[in-house]
Formats: structure tokens, sequence, C-alpha cells
DNA sequence: GCCTGTCTGTTCACTTGTGCACACAACAAT
DNA sequence: ATTGTTGTGTGCACAAGTGAACAGACAGGC
């Protein structure tokens, strides 16, 4: 019920979400009166390429939002999770240019949204705001290249674990994956049945 | 002999740089100043992971910069080529953090550089230049979005003639990509002699 | 109870990619 | 002319991954 609510279960008045929690009062202060509680579903559409990025989208407690690049065969190829150590939307630009990548809801659960607009401003009146979202667009970027050289290197096998410790360490508490099936090779871009010989294996191996 | 000074065939007194090149006067004023031209022999190591990012580079011409992951076996796995269409160094993370890829000179040739902390400064007096550098810092996460999708899901054939063809927008003028032979499979992150087939196929199909 | 749809696990024939070995040319050094 | 060395093309045995087909498990509707 607390997770739900967007706050944390340690009775901190802040939505769970570590960028958040991160920031001195007097920058929190200058954000909090923008910032709109938000529960979504899973599969909501947070942005479509195109579209004019207006909303940027904390995830709290145990959401899960997900970058997809859209592929000429309509099968969207996922690159990362973002949990709630992060946000989308504009993070990188500013809100300056349309999305190139569809992000959906992956796991649902609470959000906490804002204008782009409001913490451009706020950003433009604090340095260590500015900063704060400096690093941590820095290290979006980072695990995208790991990402690339991974899917470039790595095979099928050590993705599907990478993910599902990527979803796990985001939603850490219920330690079991609460969602999806063997739709995850959709999202690795995999042939559906070679995943279930995969996870077969990964299960032999002493993971559940 | 114009190329190799860093200065466009066209005349212009800037850098041959389209970043650079796009500036308004006024904004290139604000740091052409700082701007000193060095020339790098393919191979030269720009940045290494954990290195502080203190200087900006801009490739010129035909020169190229490679980002590389590193992996665990050594062998690095490039993410992205950076030509004279934009610049490496601190260009998400506006020199806030260590740099956690390799950037290496893939093509040799005429660079300038600055002081990122001078950009800084520079970007802090002008809000259109804040606008370029976030524009092309949206881009460049775009190219990378794309790198992460193809290497999920295309063959290493396309990945090869992705590779040439990228390599040949960045340096067009000479139409033959001046450099490796087989050692692109290193960075494809691919079998070695399995390279040679491939190339032999794209000839086959009408590429040389 | 039965019918239906969705998710799962397994088999099979086939394509893609790997790693190794070997042969051949080009070039530089002696 | 004799060595290396480096880049290149080819063949082969094998591993990794694909796509289609099929069979069982399970839940919901009625």
């Amino acid at each position: 019920m607390t997770a739900r609510s967007g706050n944390a279960p340690d009775g901190s008045d802040r939505p769970y979400n570590n960028l958040l929690r991160r920031l001195s009062a007097g920058d929190f202060a200058l954000i909090a009166p923008h910032l709109a509680p938000v529960e979504a579903e899973p599969n909501d559409l947070l942005y479509n390429p195109g579209d004019d990025v207006q909303i940027v989208h904390f995830p709290c407690g145990p959401s899960l939002a997900s970058y997809l690049v859209p592929n000429e065969d309509g099968r969207d190829v996922e690159t990362i999770l973002i949990g709630r150590e992060g946000a989308v939307g504009g993070i990188v630009s500013q809100g300056y240019l349309p999305a190139y990548t569809r992000i959906i809801v992956k796991f649902g659960g609470p959000f906490v949204r804002m204008p782009i607009g409001k913490l451009d401003a706020a950003k433009s009146r604090s340095a260590s705001l500015r900063n704060v979202f400096s690093r941590y667009a820095d290290c979006m970027l980072a695990q995208i290249f790991q990402s690339t050289a991974c899917n470039a290197i790595h095979s099928i096998e050590q993705r599907t674990a990478k993910w599902i410790i990527s979803a796990m360490e985001r939603t850490r508490g219920d330690d079991v994956v609460p969602l999806t099936h063997e739709q995850l090779s959709t999202l690795l871009g995999v042939g559906r049945s070679y995943t279930s010989r995969v996870i077969q294996t990964l299960k032999a191996d002493g993971i559940l």
C-alpha cells in the first residue's frame, strides 16, 4: 500500500525514487510543487517516436519503464530498463527534441511526473540540481553503451540472464520477477522457442 | 592540404566540423579563442575508462573517432563512430564524470580541441549554444539506441554493411574506406574469417 | 462437465556464425 | 634468392540460433 502510493516503505515523505531522494532539501523544494502522482499499468505508452516530450516521468517503487526501438518488421527491441533509480523523458535532450524511441511501462505501479519546462526552470536556478541530472544522463548513457556491447558479443543466454538481473535489481523486494513469461523473447529480439530452452538451462544451473 | 589544416576545402575560416559550423557567429566567437588544432594518428588514445574528461575533441574533415567498450576478454567492442558531424568528450555529462568508455582515433587527421571548462563557461552565457550541444547529445543518444537495437537483431552481414556506410558518410570524398581490412572483424566482435566471407558476399551484391 | 485461448516445453530441419587450419599473395629485410 | 610477416580467401567440423509444428498444462466462461 505504501509502495503503491509512490512513497517509500521507510516513512520518507518523498516519492520512492532514488533520483528525487538524492536531491538536497532546497533542490527538491524547487520541483516538489510540480510533481503529480500517477498510477500506470503495464504496456501504458509514455512516449512514441516523434512525440513532443513535455513530461518527465519518475518511476517509483517497483515500477519499470522500458526504452523500445521500433524496427522495420514491427518488432520493438528493448534497449534499457529504467526503474526507481532514474527517470524518463527529455533527460538528455532537456525536451528540445521529439522522442525517437518508444517508452512504455513494463511493470505497472506508481510514477510521479512533472512538466519538463518546470524542471528546466528549476535547473536554471540550481547548479546542483543540474549536476544531478547531468550525472544521471551520463550514467544512463554508460548503461546504453554497455547494452550495445553486450548485444554485439554476448550469447542470448547471457543476455537473458542480464535482463532478469536488471529487472530484479530495480524491483528488489519481491525477488520474483512479477511478470512476462516468454514474451521477453520478443523484447530480446529472439526466437520464441529458444527462450524456453535458455530458461531451462538457467534453472538447471541454479536460477529460478 | 586544406583538409589537413582542419579547415574545409570551401574557403571557410572555421574548422571543418559541422557542429562548429552550425554555430551562430556570436556563439562561435565565444569558443573560438580556446580552440586549438591537433593532428591525430590512427589508434591515438583520446580517453580511457576512468580518466577525468577535461578536453573536448572535434573531428575535422575525414577524421573519425570511435567509442570502444572494454570487454572482459580484452577485446574492445565498438559502439559508435563520431566524425565531423559531432564531438567527443563530456558531451552528455559536461565533464562532470570520468569517462566510462575508451575513445580512440580510428581514421587519423585533423581535430580541434578545447578545455571542457571553457565550453561550459560559454554555454552558461548562451542559450543557443547550450541548445546546439543538447541537440547533438540527443542525436548521439538516438544513434546509440539504434546501434543497440541493430546489434540485438541484425545479422553480421547487415551490421558490417552498416559500419561501412557509417564510416563512408563521415569521410565522404574519398569514397574508398581508407583503412582496415579484416581488423573490422575485431571491432564488430566477430569471427575473423567470417568477415572475409561477408565481404565477398557484399562484393558479389555490388558493393566494393 | 466441455470448449476455448493462452502460456509453456520439446522436437526437427535449416541458417548463421565460430574457431582452427592451411594456402597464397604482397612486401620488407637480410 | 631466402626468409619472415601481415593480410587475405577457403574448407571444415561444430556451436548457436531460427521458425514452424505439435502436445500438454492451466484458467475462465458457460
